[in-house]
DNA sequence: AAGCACGGTCGAATCGATTTGAGGATCGCG
DNA sequence: CGCGATCCTCAAATCGATTCGACCGTGCTT
């Protein structure tokens, strides 16, 4: 009975490959494969002999990227998160959507790569890794703007894409989310209570993201399309703000800095809308140290509804937005997209959530 | 001038391939390929010419998979953040030396695979993605216990690892922190100001992430590598703790619930340690609640050195870790381990910051 | 007994690029 | 005019697996 000839790893001076296990168990490559993938029939016999040549050699399973390679799919969705990771991952928003998204594409066998977006307006707006690496899908997470460099890179690359609160485009799925309205129920909640006077902690207008109060003339002018459909929906109230301030970035110490900004501003708005709970929080934080009382002197509300446990005893009024959902959605667009279908556009519903910094208006 | 034969996307329905473009441009492959990488010398009328073939073709540039397959390399460092996603990340430790890592990593042209480590215990412990994604080093961050089952399956898929602030091994790179040492200089720092009874807040013992107080027979029963250091360097101080809590998560409302459960409890500590400054300041905020003053009636200290700017005007007295340089470090074992080379395990020092949340024993 | 279905195995093609050593053209110089 | 040096270009091998179609026995059907 001719074993086949007795070489272990045969040329082979590195890793063994499946070819070598095969060499040595006397069986094909093709047979060898099935025993591993179990994509096909196979004696129990001949698994058992492949797999024991496998554990002589100590080969360490098939090579992912040589399957990659055959299969067309690495298998990694490159997930574009809108920030510098320092400042996107101290926004509980994004956290918890990219939470969903790990969850819901790894149950797809799909890993998340991380990208890095356009951070320091002076550095190149796309990160190499949105140009070279090997992804199935991208996901811009947390916005587009107009002729977003990183879409237009993603385009040129052919890498289909799913853009999470951006504008809808026929090449690109979305997944929105009804913010807009959102907004426009949460001032009119505030005008139900009496409040007159309004102003606006903003996210980032665009790259250059500012920091500090915006005339009237650029209300319009915002090229970041979150910032711009959640002013739009305070607008739609049909108020003007008596101020509209701008932040860098939805963080807590950038609410505060707006929060002293606009009430210890001569004329005092009674209420306070911001774009996302974390700016509400630090505005919130600012009003206690000046020794205002919220909501008696001054109403504050956000926008995401998320539990923010520290500010106790206080709830914050705010439009909550399905954060898992979300993640979810995203998830089913990229597998939509994987096989090879446009999903429709989504826009996620919203809900206005009444807490305890608003009440009625003073005086 | 026998120009070659006028196929457009010779066979290929499908997008082209550089083979494509190699025979429309009427060159060989391997110059075309020379056209785009630029590795070997090409005159610049070929380059031309591929380059307009390239678009005339609408060709996306070299496949990833394919030189992925060919240098053996994916470019991807898969990166096993300790716990879920969602609970990681709220983490700011987990995120800023998430950050510097990515930073680090992407200037080395690597890209960041997020791979969720053990969430629930009931769940299997170890993400599929472990087992399969194509990675190139995988790192384990936060920790690892004594026999892991993730670290047991990274080496067995001989996938090159570094681990943070796990057990040094020799197969492995490991990047640690002095944090024993640290904690036992800010015991020593709380017992100068006359402290005498302590209690402790730790992050979870073990996957059970129990919720409680700790009877002292299962102090030396840690199998979380990050708690075990931490208490052991309270330990190290020669005092015996009134109490141990043991919380499931470094997460403020934890800290909360154990700071409720201490100092409601009959006999008062006057100092609580905590092993995170989240932790920590759940207590500061549960002694607040409690009409408690810090530190007049009890100090409370951390560990991390985080700025946290809604404890205000408190500042909490930590034990500051170098977290950007953390992930730095990190960053260059990859490199090194991908340069086939094991770095020597590397030990970063911790600095004791005295705040305002300690202060001398009352009475 | 011929025919058929089927479980099991194998050979060869394929995925898409990179890389090496060989070879051809061009140029310069003796 | 010949020889060598230089500069490009190309054919072929390679990376490591998957997969399709062919092939070959068995065992069962009619």
């Amino acid at each position: 009975m001719p074993e086949s000839p007795a070489r272990r790893c045969p040329l082979s001076s590195q890793r063994p490959t499946l070819a070598d296990v095969a060499s040595t168990a006397g069986v094909s490559v093709s047979t060898a494969s099935l025993a591993f993938s179990g994509a096909g029939p196979i004696a129990a016999a001949t698994r058992e002999r492949v797999l024991a040549a496998a554990a002589e050699l100590g080969y360490l399973g098939p090579n992912p990227l040589g399957r990659q390679l055959r299969s067309g799919r690495s298998g990694i969705v490159g997930v574009v998160v809108g920030d510098a990771l320092r400042r996107s991952f101290r926004d509980p928003v994004s956290i918890q959507v990219l939470d969903g998204l790990v969850s819901t594409l790894g149950e797809m066998g799909l890993g998340v790569l991380l990208i890095p977006g356009p951070s320091d307006p002076a550095e190149p707006p796309v990160d190499p890794l949105v140009l070279s690496a090997g992804m199935d899908v991208a996901v811009l997470l947390w916005g587009s703007g107009t002729h977003d460099p990183v879409l237009e890179a993603l385009r040129r690359r052919g890498v289909p894409t799913v853009v999470v609160e951006g504008i809808p485009e026929p090449d690109v799925a979305t997944v929105g989310l009804d913010d807009r309205r959102g907004m426009t129920e949460l001032v009119q909640h505030l005008q139900s209570l009496g409040h007159e006077s309004f102003a606006c902690v903003t996210l980032a207008f665009d790259r250059q993201r500012g920091d500090g109060f915006v005339e009237p003339e650029r209300w319009n002018e915002v090229v970041w399309q979150v910032t711009r459909r959640r002013l739009d929906g305070v607008l739609d109230a049909g108020i003007t703000p008596t101020a509209v301030y701008e932040t860098p970035a939805s963080l807590v110490e950038h609410g505060k800095t707006a929060g002293f900004a606009i009430l210890s501003a001569p004329q005092r708005p009674t209420a306070v809308v911001c774009q996302s709970d974390l700016l509400a929080s630090g505005v919130v934080l600012a009003a206690r140290e000046l020794g205002l009382r919220v909501p008696d002197d001054v109403s504050v509300a956000g926008f995401d509804g998320l539990d923010l446990p520290w500010l106790a005893p206080d709830v914050l009024t705010s439009v909550a937005q399905p954060l898992a959902e979300k993640g979810a959605t995203v998830g089913r667009a990229v597998a939509s997209l994987l096989a090879g279908e446009m999903p429709e556009p989504v826009e996620l519903a919203v809900t206005l959530r009444p807490g305890t910094t608003t009440g009625p208006a003073p005086r």
